[in-house]
DNA sequence: CGCATTTTGTGCGATATATGAACAAATGTC
DNA sequence: GACATTTGTTCATATATCGCACAAAATGCG
């Protein structure tokens, strides 16, 4: 790609709408110069260019965005097939187990959940599609770094914030990569509270019809209801059932 | 504003995503420029930076959405209070009825989804935060543009496609208009299979401390199973309790 | 297969945008 | 209330982008 095939100004404006994720909702021209790195001046034209556009709303000193922004990532979730085609087929595995069933891909060093059956929320995470979680200390993240050659699960191990969120939680890479070598022979991956206190959960792989790894897609329930040793025999059969299901029908 | 505060390329990248709505998730450069009306060499550039910023795939023809995009939206939902706020509330009160419960605000003409719980999906519709409905005919529309002053209302119905759905779809603005005073004065709407047939809701608007209307409420059930003449005996007393408890929770 | 049609890539002049410094206004501090 | 900071805005100019026209591939079709 050439120097000129690249829109900076684009760029730039995409950086300032991520700049509004998780902190704070409203955000000021010096608050979003000094997140993205963009000079003031810029960071301006970005924001009243959303303004314009009816992305964002300014009131004179803050802005925020507008649900219009929701667009952009519709624009995936209903495009894709993926979500549409693993939609049907969590809620019939949800409904079945009594338990939330989700499917994610890995973008980076994150997995993101791209579709969702939520069983009532016990737990304090609040997950939709869009969510994400890092990928090493969740069920599905575990399926999905596994399944890379291992020197690129490495690579994302080692670009990862490895902190412990529980006392349960794997940090060290070896340690790591010995659980995706039992992964791959195992075929499932287990979480016992790496995440949160009280929260297990088991993930498998979902292959599309030439056998590669395009998704996963995972179980979770609370500690007390399903210990991560019950849960490959109580939610393995229903999960693998689904595995097969889908396999056709993932390009 | 002054002209040199827009930056036009910012736009036109947006407007490129957009294209990748509803439609196809494959599209060639050519689609791209065919359904934004931009120049093909500008289309060219903006895909090119999404590919390279890795919201997008290029395998020589055709650009795809990457999973990364779900960054922007989530950007929203994790950053607005309101969703947050609210999807509690519609957690509890699903399970309290057996329904799906949710919560959208306006944008144009359509209502956008910001927050859903889901009870298992019988209808052919499939719904989550980002999801958008013409706002004419779904229940919570209809509350949102009760909320509106008389001429606001009539300019939206005025750009809105009032196409009808079914038989049961109330299309002429006149009836509409009427339809919006009588929601006012009862406080809530029930919509009858205008939208899809065998499928009713009821919707109540939430309003904050102040008594804006910040967004609407709604229950969705298939018609089979609750009748809309039965909604608002049925649900409104758990729906009313939801709006009162959410009145002093939002800003 | 060869021609017509469509699609994609590129060079260039005209035009729009980014930059950083300078200034003005608002805010915070003592 | 005076001073120091932070914030928002403007401007001139260097730079990047736009869209056209054309060239090169790719595709469709009889």
């Amino acid at each position: 790609m050439r120097e000129t095939d690249f829109i900076g100004g684009f760029a730039k404006g995409l950086k300032v709408i991520e700049a509004f994720g998780e902190t704070q909702p409203r955000l000021t021209i010096s608050d979003v110069a000094r997140d993205t790195g963009l000079d003031r001046a810029t960071a301006r034209r970005c924001l009243l260019t959303l303004a314009e556009l009816g992305y964002a709303r300014y009131d004179g000193k803050f802005f925020e965005l507008t649900p219009r922004i929701l667009r952009l990532g519709h624009a995936y979730l209903s495009a894709t097939p993926l979500p549409r085609l693993v939609q049907p087929f969590l809620d019939r595995l949800s409904e079945e187990v009594g338990q939330s069933a989700s499917a994610s891909v890995l973008d980076g060093t994150e997995i993101v959940y791209v579709a969702r059956a939520a069983q009532k929320r016990v737990m304090s995470i609040n997950l939709t599609a869009g969510s994400r979680l890092p990928a090493y200390c969740a069920s599905m993240g575990r399926v999905l770094l596994a399944a890379l050659p291992e020197t690129e699960a490495r690579a994302i191990l080692a670009a990862s914030d490895l902190k412990a969120n529980t006392s349960f939680t794997k940090t060290d890479p070896d340690v790591l990569m010995a659980e995706f070598a039992r992964i791959r022979r195992e075929g499932h991956a287990v979480i016992d509270q790496e995440l949160e206190i009280g929260l297990c959960s088991i993930a498998v792989p979902l292959e599309n019809a030439r056998g590669r790894v395009v998704a996963a897609l995972n179980i979770g329930a609370p500690a007390a209801h399903a210990p991560a040793v019950d849960m490959p025999e109580r939610y393995l059969p229903a999960m693998r059932a689904v595995q097969a299901a889908l396999r056709p029908l993932l390009a």
